[in-house]
DNA sequence: ACAAAAGTGTTAGGCCTACACCCATGA
DNA sequence: TCATGGGTGTAGGCCTAACACTTTTGT
């Protein structure tokens, strides 16, 4: 971190801050992290404290490599998640005059996808909690929109990227796999007409774990075959809903 | 503009700029607007002197309500060109340490689509000048990188929004539409599909301007029917190739 | 026993793609 | 007169969307 002190310039800069909007999926329903606003420890006023917010924080001007890498940082010391810089999708920029009570503060918003199963024991239960995505509470700053904007996003991004990998456990079913999109849509699909198409795509592989599939109540249990799924992502793709 | 002075505060801050790639079209050829980097104004040092850059400049972070607000003050001081910040599409944010040599900068790319045929003539020829896509020179700074992730979100924007508007003169043709399009996504179309794609998107207007059609080698003229036009930008569309 | 969850296949319609000829102009 | 540019329609294939029944388990 910074050592507080004497920072001159010419001209009046903004503070910049690295927002994380990290959605996880448990396989039922798509869920955000937030936590729980204490003291500040960079800015010389506090705000909004006690109140739900975005995890980040401030970037570091003198020393992190790049805006990604401050989101990262600040996102581990504030939840206990190690997310890759590379990792993080940029959202986009938030930088009305006075979206922050304390001085001018510009912040470049991100998003990550998480498999909750797998992340959930690291997070830190002290200050980070996840919420339903249709049971988010009231948020500091303008962070209900800068979560809606991420959203609708991810909403674009699932058109041309597969997001599965990143967001399901290694092993899941064909209804897990289609509520997920259901949830990022917002839509319904026929079961036959999703299983088709996904089926097409050569990435899903299904996996036998012994437990002999007992009737059809049981599903088919899947995980993602590696190396086409990276195949796919390299070269994009279009996906019709 | 701030006021040169002291400005202090108790964290190292970024300075923050807003650049933009301004597209044209003139019926042929996809365009850029560059200009060519004089003494600067704001910063301390100089940086890239002679060469050229993106238009934009320096977020005054006392007075400037947003970034968007910014690039358009920015874009008209330095190219005279007018274009309201709601026109200005954010890209990203370009946030690597040692990107400007002078101090630790970051910028939030935008790029615009004008109608170059309408504001060639507003253009301040003395520092900005039109360059077509495919001769571009070096460029200051990272802002070949710049140019090329705006380049590529248009591509990807072109799929979800009618984009025409904004880049043709008000009565073009369908050879000229399809040029555009063709400019952008780096393909070449059959002139039938094409054309009756578009059709079916009840936006083409036929014009009829007193010049007969002389055979088929003066091609129709069209406009867009505009209320039709904003409706289907509104609710988004999904643009197959 | 009944409700809920999951598996499976077919058909019709629409959209995309590919493709060829004619006419008028300008060189 | 020949090359270029522009207008026009159709047929086949693929993908999408709509749709019903059976099995099993849990209550």
């Amino acid at each position: 971190m910074a050592k507080k002190g004497q920072y001159v310039y010419e001209y009046p800069h903004p503070a910049v801050t690295a927002d994380c909007v990290v959605f996880g999926y448990d396989g039922k329903e798509l869920k955000v992290l937030l936590i729980k606003r204490g003291k500040e420890k960079e800015a010389s006023t506090t705000a909004y404290v006690g109140e739900w917010a975005l995890p980040g924080g401030f970037l570091d001007a003198d020393s992190d490599a790049n805006v990604a890498f401050a989101a990262s940082r600040e996102l581990k010391e504030e939840t206990g998640l190690t997310i890759p810089a590379g990792d993080l999708h940029e959202v986009a920029s938030f930088s009305e005059i006075n979206r922050d009570p304390r001085e001018r503060v510009i912040t470049i918003a991100h998003y990550a996808l998480v498999k909750l199963s797998e992340v959930k024991a690291a997070t830190d239960a002290e200050r980070a909690e996840w919420f339903s995505w249709d049971a988010i509470p009231a948020l500091a700053f303008d962070h209900d929109k800068i979560l809606r904007v991420a959203f609708s996003r991810l909403k674009q991004d699932i058109h041309f990227q597969p997001v599965g990998f990143e967001l399901l456990p290694e092993i899941f079913t064909m209804p897990q796999l289609q509520n997920l999109y259901e949830s990022i849509l917002e839509v319904k699909f026929d079961r036959r007409n999703f299983a088709n198409k996904m089926k097409h795509f050569g990435i899903l592989e299904e996996v036998d774990d012994g437990t002999p599939r007992r009737g059809t109540r049981t599903p088919i249990k899947y995980r993602f075959h590696k190396e086409n799924y990276d195949r796919l992502k390299r070269k994009g793709f279009q996906l019709e809903f």
